[in-house]
DNA sequence: GCTGAGCGG
C-alpha cells in the first residue's frame, strides 16, 4: 500500500515524538517510528510514518519533504509496506 | 558528544 513515508536525513538528535508532532497536522497517523540502531545504541537519523489514507500521506509528504526540522532538510519519499 | 546515505523491527 502506497502510504507509507520514509523520513530520512533526520538529525540524530530527534525523537520519535518530534517526529509524530511533524507529521501530525497532515492527516491521521497509523504509526510513527524511528530506526532505532541497537549496535550504536542511537537513532539511525531516518524512520517511517504511516497514514490510514494515501492522501494523507501525500500531503504529508508535499508538505513535509525539504523541510528543515532540527537543522536538518528533511527527505520524505514513499516507502514500501511491510 | 556532532557521523550523514539510507527502506526499520
Amino acid at each position: 500500500m502506497g502510504r507509507k513515508l520514509i523520513v530520512t536525513r533526520l538529525s540524530f538528535y530527534i525523537t520519535q515524538d518530534k517526529l509524530q508532532k511533524l507529521f501530525a497536522p497532515f492527516g491521521q497517523l497509523a504509526s510513527v517510528n524511528l530506526v532505532f540502531d541497537p549496535r550504536t545504541k542511537r537513532p539511525k537519523g531516518y524512520g517511517f510514518v504511516s497514514y490510514n489514507t494515501e492522501i494523507e500521506a501525500e500531503k504529508a509528504l508535499k508538505a513535509m519533504n525539504g523541510r528543515i526540522v532540527d537543522g536538518r532538510l528533511l527527505l520524505v519519499e514513499p516507502a514500501g509496506d511491510k
